[in-house]
DNA sequence: CTTGCTCTAGGGGTTTTCCCCCATTTTTAA
DNA sequence: TTAAAAATGGGGGAAAACCCCTAGAGCAAG
């Protein structure tokens, strides 16, 4: 019998869940929490063999929830649920102890088997995540993460006038710097953030939050 | 006994709803959707009584959907379940002939609630809904704060390719239409939005929860 | 039947962006 | 201290964006 404590802050999402699991004769769902904070609580207390954890939860986020529970519970396994398809969101549950990694648009079976893979000590990395694992363990570690850090603090100067709809002259103007130089780094910035012009960029900076 | 449709691209959330929905007694899915087209198709073929959709799909986002159905099976009842808390997503959806709103984070009591009302004709908003459509109701439809209200429909069109950053090129070949007539349209979504760039209107976009 | 709006398409222009290339100086790190 | 990286500035050019303008066709409301 696999005991499972789930952990999402959608309540109708969570109990969709616990109806899944609770289908399986093989496993039991110890609990439910609605945030980070509770699930760490209710883990160390009931002590499940698997956490089924989303990445996006009040109080105390995904992120954080999966370090402490593999500080402080390291027997139990921990599987990432969640709708974020970034590669960066993937290394970091990875990182910070997680098991396994599934999106929200898998079928439920591959829930169940991920559920009993984690049960049995294995890890279950969704196809997409497993691609990104294998990608990434071919680059070295400095170029990891959000390409963000690649930018250099200038660049990030610029980056953010730019997402701001400022033109290469404004930005020249507020930096007191050449128009040639701003345009420099402007270029610099969308070839290092790999996008095509400033459109995407604001996309992009939609995309990890950096819209101030 | 009522027949029900869900639609949302999350595999797992949707088969949780159908888990969840089908332990009532007087409540059967007839069928799921994974996106937008396949929704309406769907429900075109099938009748159900209530269409549970979610907001944010491929192919035809919920928005557009809810339009079609709303247009093509005025009978079927349109239950929104989403995450997203934004005036403007609920105003937008009612608008477009939901006759329910429900975030992701109620208790799956209400959304079967939900379900309930719908089918027999009611309609059902959650609390916060409720209280987007009190507040809106109190201020003219003219000052409603419908971010692309006064675009047309082509000009809508626009504005989206020119959101994922296409160029004017890129947007001429999509909507078959000569380059400087996407120009055009493209001037016209700057003016109307009162922004001065591309970059600009992202943010726009962004601010109103329109990149999907 | 006229008026107004939308969609279409173009002329012609300026400005900005994006893309190479290059060099110098300063700062940082090995 | 020496090499690498960053910041500065520029030349030049193709493409795109932005901003005027006109104008016909189609369509719907008054």
């Amino acid at each position: 019998m696999i005991s499972v404590l789930i952990a999402d802050d959608h309540t109708i999402l969570r109990q969709g869940l616990v109806s899944l699991l609770s289908n399986d004769p093989d496993i039991r769902v110890l609990a439910e929490a609605a945030d980070g904070l509770s699930a760490v609580q209710k883990a160390l207390e009931l002590k499940p063999m698997v956490i089924v954890i989303d990445i996006s939860m009040p109080e105390l986020n995904g992120m954080e929830a999966v370090k402490r529970l593999h500080e402080q519970l390291p027997e139990a396994k921990v599987l990432v649920l969640t709708m974020h398809e970034e590669q960066e969101y993937v290394i970091h549950m990875v990182r910070a102890g997680a098991s396994g990694y599934l999106l929200k648009d898998s079928a439920s079976d591959e829930l169940i088997d991920a559920v009993k893979a984690l049960a049995q000590g294995k890890t279950y990395f969704s196809q997409y995540a497993a691609s990104v694992l294998a990608t990434m363990s071919l680059k070295p570690a400095e170029t990891w993460d959000d390409p963000y850090r690649n930018l250099t603090s200038r660049e990030r100067e610029v980056f953010h006038l730019i997402i701001e709809g400022k033109t290469t002259k404004d930005i020249a103007r507020s930096l007191d710097i050449s128009v040639k130089t701003a345009e420099n780094h402007r270029g610099k910035v969308l070839d290092k953030l790999q996008v095509a012009n400033a459109a995407e960029l604001v996309r992009y900076a939609a995309k990890y939050n950096l819209l101030i």
